[in-house]
Order: C-alpha cells, then sequence, then structure tokens
DNA sequence: TCTGGGGTCCTCACACCA
DNA sequence: TCTGTGGTGTGAGGACCC
C-alpha cells in the first residue's frame, strides 16, 4: 500500500487530497505516514513528530486510528487471497504472492497486479503499489520503485543487472548500521558486494548475515512465500508524556502492558514462557531483562510478578524512564501446554490453587472486555474513576459456559 | 522540547552437559 | 580425574522492518 495510513485517511476525508498530511500522535510520537504532498517538504515515517511540524508547519496532523487501519488492511489481505492461497502478509500494509500457479486463471502477472490495483482502489480508494519478479526480495524492491501507485517487473534474466545499479541500502536487511559497517570495507553498492568474496562481506557484518547479503547481491534468494506466519512474541509498550521518576507510576504500567500481553495471549490461546521486560531511561539507554517460567502461562498475575521482578533488576542509575514495555516470548499453544511442576510446586498448588482461581478471573475479565469494551474491567491498582466505558445499565450475569 | 509501537532475527557471553 | 570441544539453552543487547 502507498503511505497507506494517510491514505486511508484521505479516502475517508477528500476534502484533504493534495494537501500535505502526516498521521502520527501528539507529544513524543513520531511519523507513522506521511502523504507524498508531505514528503515534499522532507517528511518520512519515523521523523519525531516535533521536526516534522517544524519543517512543514502547514501540514494536516491526524492522530492514528490503527482499527480502521486494521479493518482496511483485512479486506486487502481478502482481496489478494483471492488471488493465491499462496499469499504471505508480511505487516500491516504488504504481503507477497507467488502467482505461478494463478497465470492460467488470471493470466500475466502485470495482469493480475492491475487486478488487484483495480480491486483494492474500487473497494477503498486508495492505490497500491505491486513489484514483480522471480524472488521476494527483488518482488520487494521493485514494488518499493513502483511507487506511488505503479507498477514495475524485473524479468528474471534481467535480476543481477537491476539489483547491480542499487545502493546496499536497498538490500532487505541493510539499514544505517549495516551500511556503515560495509562503507568500511568500501562496499557501497550492491556491485561492490556481489564482486567482492564472501569472506570479506562476511567480516564486514558477520557470518550469517554476511552470506546472506553476498546471495542477495548476486539475485539469489531461496525463501518461499509462506502462507502462514507463527508469531513468535506478543509484547506491549507505552512511552511516558514526561520522563517517570516515580517508580510505583512505572510498576502500574508495568501491570497494564502485562495486562493487555496476556489478555492477547489468551484471545490466541496462546501461553507464553519467557517474560521480558524494556525500560528505556531519559538518556535513551534501552536495557532489558528476561526470565524463562518453569510452566509456560496466560495468567495476567503470574506474567506481572515475573516483569514486576524483572523491573526491580534493572539499575536506572538514578534517572528517570522514558518507555517501558513487557514481552512475552516461547509462545506454543495454550492445549499444548507441558506442564510439569517441581515437587514444591505440586505440593503448593495441591493446598491452595491459587492458579487455577487466578485464571478464572482472568478469563472473567476477558469476557467483561468483550462486552463492554476494553476499559471497562482492569486491575484495580491501574483502575481509575471516570475512565470505565461501561454503559449506564449492565447485566449482571454473564455465561461462563 | 529528537527519537513510537509492533514485531523478527542475529550475535555474543556464559552455563551446563556429554 | 583433568582438559578440551562442541552442542544447546538462556539472557542481554542490537539491528532491522513497517
Amino acid at each position: 500500500m502507498d503511505a497507506f495510513f494517510a491514505s486511508v485517511e484521505l479516502a475517508r476525508r477528500p476534502q484533504l487530497r493534495g494537501l500535505p498530511v502526516i498521521v502520527g500522535g501528539s507529544e513524543r510520537a513520531v511519523v507513522l505516514a506521511a502523504t507524498y504532498e508531505a514528503r515534499a517538504w522532507g517528511i518520512h515515517s519515523a521523523m519525531p513528530m516535533s521536526v516534522a511540524r517544524r519543517m512543514c508547519p502547514q501540514a494536516v496532523v491526524i492522530p492514528p486510528d490503527m482499527s480502521a487501519y486494521r479493518e482496511v488492511s483485512r479486506s486487502v489481505m481478502e482481496i489478494l487471497g483471492g488471488i493465491t492461497a499462496l499469499m504471505e502478509q508480511v505487516s500491516v500494509d504488504e504481503a507477497f504472492l507467488d502467482v505461478s500457479g494463478a497465470r492460467r486463471r488470471l493470466g500475466r502477472p502485470t495482469a493480475i497486479a492491475e487486478r488487484i490495483r483495480t480491486d483494492v482502489r474500487r473497494r477503498h480508494g486508495i492505490s497500491c503499489s505491486v513489484g514483480i519478479a522471480s524472488t521476494k526480495f527483488v518482488a520487494k524492491i521493485a514494488s518499493g520503485h513502483a511507487k506511488p501507485d505503479g507498477v514495475m517487473l524485473v524479468p528474471r534474466d534481467a535480476t543481477v543487472a537491476y539489483l547491480r545499479e542499487l545502493p546496499v541500502g536497498a538490500l532487505w536487511g541493510v539499514g544505517e548500521r549495516t551500511e556503515a559497517a560495509l562503507a568500511r570495507w568500501g562496499l557501497t553498492t550492491v556491485a561492490d558486494v556481489a564482486d567482492s568474496d564472501v569472506a570479506t562481506v562476511q567480516r564486514a557484518v558477520g557470518r550469517v548475515a554476511g552470506a546472506h547479503l553476498h546471495d542477495l547481491a548476486w539475485g539469489r534468494d531461496p525463501r518461499p512465500v509462506r502462507p502462514v506466519r507463527k508469531e513468535k512474541s506478543i509484547g506491549a509498550e507505552s512511552t511516558f508524556a514526561r520522563d517517570e521518576h516515580d517508580l510505583g507510576r512505572v510498576q502500574t504500567v508495568v501491570l497494564e502492558l502485562t495486562d493487555r500481553c496476556a489478555g492477547r495471549l489468551r484471545e490466541l490461546a496462546l501461553v507464553g514462557r519467557t517474560v521480558s521486560v524494556k525500560v528505556r531511561t531519559s538518556d535513551f539507554r534501552t536495557l532489558t531483562r528476561s526470565r524463562t517460567l518453569s510452566t509456560p502461562s496466560d495468567v495476567s498475575r503470574e506474567l506481572f510478578l515475573t516483569a514486576r521482578d524483572l523491573l526491580a533488576t534493572v539499575d536506572l542509575g538514578g534517572l528517570p524512564v522514558r518507555l517501558v514495555g513487557v514481552r512475552v516470548e516461547g509462545l506454543a499453544a495454550a492445549s499444548e501446554r507441558m506442564s510439569q511442576p517441581t515437587l514444591e510446586e505440586a505440593l503448593a498448588r495441591a493446598e491452595d490453587d491459587h492458579h487455577a482461581a487466578e485464571r478464572g478471573a482472568d478469563q472473567v475479565m476477558d469476557l467483561v472486555r468483550t462486552r463492554f469494551g476494553r476499559g471497562a474491567i482492569a486491575p484495580g491498582s491501574i483502575a481509575t474513576p471516570g475512565r470505565s466505558e461501561l454503559p449506564t445499565t449492565i447485566s449482571p450475569v454473564l455465561d461462563l459456559s
């Protein structure tokens, strides 16, 4: 999708077409999307909003509406899924399609691309760009060159020549740091990497990445389109409006974030094995601490107690906290949970089965949220008066069956 | 008062085990 | 019993993507 979030906003506010429009939060946020008119002023995504506002004071700034973007995304992915089942969604606005099996039914890849673009435009009033190539990463680069609102085909036998012309930063996985590391070895274009021996590239960026980049530079990318992607971790993080000195308040946010992660785990019928806590101090230093549980869990309180302990082990050096985050990794299906308590745990559980009680409490909370909205119920220490989204009259009956 | 939030993957150090 | 080696898991940190 082209400037996805901004395009969705323009589709529902046509009067803004032709204007520089930025989607981004206020205060300490960054630019999430910018129309091409805004980009002409030097605005780009991930730029601090304060900088963007300074560079283009006349820009229309719209706060993000993630649920709207998710809904358009879901519908666009549905269109793509109608082309072929070999569709791999990479992000909210991007997907790979292996159309080799759809050619007889739908025609040449360029015809398929136009069909997708027409369908998306007709249904949502937004544009997208399509790159066509024999490998995923070349298709990805081509789609970037097709933007905005275009199609680019890189024939298989033209792939290497196409790549050689590009700066090394065009390769997928080469960001600012890797680009600088390669430049120290005199490797600034894809051609430089291709013509260099693998060992040199590996010395610059490491064994795995070096071999991978060298392959990419020659257009070699055996990764197939994978229709099913399993989530590997679930996390949530939040930046304070002002750097926070009060560790009690930091802990309260950790509770809120853990509760959100655990809720998503239960929604997806997953359990997580490792809890990690991330803290960014006011000097923008990021510290992480993690711990692996003896038994994977989706119980809010269990995950929170671990996160709280981890938070306590972080040495902040006396600095206030800018951001705090919680992530749960090592995910597995809740139904496949291997529970092997130690003898002490088993005895403790036999005496007092808090675990089952806590799961029950979580399930009730999930039900209340499903019926009355996210803010309808929260752990006591993070619930604030006036925050409730409860209707004035509610049925006290919750069917737990 | 310049740096979000959701993720994935890799590297390195270290412990433990065979 | 000591030492070396390699595999694996864990934890911390970093780079990258959208």
